[in-house]
DNA sequence: CAGTGTGAAGTTGTTCACAGCA
DNA sequence: TGCTGTGAACAACTTCACACTG
């Protein structure tokens, strides 16, 4: 059997998985809150609506050891979720496209909890330039350059419209920027050794929509 | 065989191929526009970094028909397309949270032309409420219960904070809404009959980190 | 026992292989 | 030959079954 290095699953974590870790990292700091101690997965999965076996195996893929019978730790779960995630490192972050969705990321909860600071925002309207959002600076996107190479930023999240947002992406992969999260509603395309996180909110409408209309066929079909 | 009835697969068009439609709708519209009368699914899957028989697929659900050798017509495809995802039907919603992140989906390259048409919006801060928000108005969370009833709204959108998701979702079941739309990065409870959808964004930002981290650890692998 | 942890079975989604067509 | 369309092989993810533990 290979050793495993250390406690590393390095390569592949289902996507799946990493996508529920934060849900249950917010569910726990709520029982954090509450002063519970432990809490054990079928516990979890009630509250969370998913399957007992599913949380043991993705909260395995941290490395956190749970005690029969009790469950887990809150406070230890917290802390290697956190760190499986990344949470606890601060990538610093350029974003690009100042407008509401772009001040939402800005203000959302702050990400600086979540892994991620953005450090200033950029647009081309001159009327949003000079502003400050949640305390960071709106700069014109002719200052990115510089900044991009002085900060050594290493993330960039774009949130343009469409049109601009191939541009947007191409001016990051220019200036250093090693890692991308667009959310316009378009597949722009970087180098292969380009990190890219595509977030469209139209998916998710889509699925919204869907199951709507799934639903609606079904009582036609009951009828 | 099941003689399916006309060219509905009612049951169970995949997740993930719901999630993909919308950017093959994105991406058709710019061809439209360009005035490209027929594009061929490999030629989709190149510039969207997908695979052919993938979009084959796809395309295949919504029940539109490609010609040999030439592929689609780009301007049925797209009705198809609008159609089958529901974009053609504006369903009404109520928004409750009108932060930032509640005004970027107000806002969002409007997602009136995307099956979605917000009628208000609501909130509790008195700093918002008689604001509008690109023609939205923004009305006491209290109005909620009259408005739901009498408009027969029959989607809502959570954009509050998470402390409060809970009891808007609470809210919005009590007066008639029968499809939720989720952004508070918690998992709602809500009956067995109610439609809902959890976007987080935190999921997104948790697979971007990730991937950052495979990648690192793949580099130190190498050395 | 009630819970963790894991290998095996089952299910869902993706990719391959190829038939049919113009 | 280059494309659509589909059934079959494959891979990924989820669920089940059960051995193990305090």
């Amino acid at each position: 059997m290979s050793q495993k290095q250390s406690m590393n699953k390095l390569q592949g974590v289902p996507e799946p998985t990493v996508r529920r870790l934060p849900s249950y990292l917010h569910y726990l700091k709520i029982l954090k809150e509450e002063g519970r101690p432990y809490v054990s997965a079928p516990h979890i999965a009630n509250d969370i609506k998913s399957d007992p076996t599913q949380v043991v195996k993705d909260l395995s893929y941290t490395g956190v050891v749970g005690k029969t019978r009790i469950g887990y730790d809150v406070e230890e779960l917290i802390i290697y979720l956190e760190n499986f995630l990344g949470f606890n490192r601060q990538n610093e972050a350029f974003l690009v496209g100042a407008g509401n969705l772009g001040s939402a990321l800005i203000g959302y909860q702050g990400f600086q909890d979540y892994g991620v600071k953005i450090i200033a925002a950029f647009d081309t309207d001159k009327n949003k330039i000079g502003n400050q959002i949640n305390g960071i600076h709106v700069l014109h996107v002719d200052k990115f350059r510089d900044l991009a190479q002085r900060l050594h930023i290493f993330v960039g999240i774009i949130t343009t419209p469409a049109e601009a947002a191939q541009s947007i992406a191409d001016l990051m992969v220019g200036w250093g920027i090693k890692a991308i999260w667009n959310f316009a509603p378009v597949h722009v395309k970087v180098p292969e050794d380009i990190i890219i996180e595509n977030t469209s909110l139209y998916a998710s409408l889509a699925v919204l929509l869907n199951k709507i209309k799934e639903k609606e066929e079904k009582k036609e079909e009951e009828k």
